[in-house]
DNA sequence: CTTTGACAATTAACATGTTAAGTTTTACGG
DNA sequence: CCGTAAAACTTAACATGTTAATTGTCAAAG
């Protein structure tokens, strides 16, 4: 038994949730180009829409996004006036983002399509089968998040 | 009922497919990083496996890379002599790749690793749910990838 | 044989993903 | 107070993602 095939492509989970991730966002991306929003500077700004203002570390693991990749969105966001940054008072290393008033405009204005594409998958998919698979991918994460310990039955 | 809210991020499938999938290619980057190979190549030498020849566009397809960038991974791999490249001859717009010896060599000795990877993640998913998740996400391509036809109920 | 339209790759340009290294600021220990 | 380690970005370098525009090739007409 010192077989050890590579599984078939067509059954592996990276590669399936990258696909499903694709099929998902298609609906999306006329929106996003109209908007002239790229996928992270939305995901950020939906996160802010939730909480209006916080920390860059906090924004970084909601919406996602590695540090290096959230500074030059940050960066691309504040110049278009969607958001502010400052640097927090009791922490000077730590950046505070707040939603600015032309942000907050953005999302108000795109809420309605975007409740509409999502209306339409929610269909297509059926909310229960939805509903399912968001647990399960929930259950991916506390399944592998944990710590690394005993994972050597040698 | 003019309202239209925006969904939780925390309940949206394009963040959970992209957290979960972060969560389960985690794993596998230290031996990606060892082979010195990015994502994106793996993913193109692990369906070349399975077919050791086939065209640029089925491959794009397989392995979830759009043109531009299957484009620059294979120039890449070329460069390393794990694959190799030639024009079709029945349709010379065709490229038509093939896995190299070096390329099938590097996959041999990447397999017991990348398997012991795998059944550590099935063993923490239990490989009924995972099952299950790997259909749920099938049934995602087929749901969504059906044309739009109908998609407007005004 | 030439033109038109479509297909397959490629190139270009910009944004993000990924890893490593560097900066500034805190928190601690001596 | 000083030196050290850690935290929170930030910068750098390279690969990929994404969209649009180009190039080369094929197929079907005319």
């Amino acid at each position: 038994m010192t077989d050890h095939p590579l599984s078939s492509t067509r059954r592996t989970l990276p590669i399936a949730l990258l696909r499903a991730r694709e099929a998902v966002m298609e609906p999306y991306r006329p929106l996003l180009r109209r908007l002239d929003l790229t996928e992270a500077q939305w995901r950020v700004l939906r996160v802010l829409r939730e909480h209006p203002e916080m920390d860059a570390t906090q924004l970084a693991k909601q919406a996602v996004i590695l540090a290096p990749s959230l500074t030059r969105v940050l960066k691309a966001l504040e110049a278009r006036g969607l958001i502010t940054l400052n640097k927090s008072a009791p922490d000077r290393r730590r950046t505070s983002v707040q939603l600015a008033a032309p942000g907050q405009r953005l999302l108000d204005d795109a809420a309605e399509e975007s409740a509409r594409i999502t209306a339409l998958i929610d269909q297509r998919l059926g909310q229960t089968d939805k509903d399912a698979l968001l647990d399960a991918l929930e259950a991916v994460l506390h399944a592998l998040e944990a710590d690394r310990s005993g994972g050597d039955p040698a």
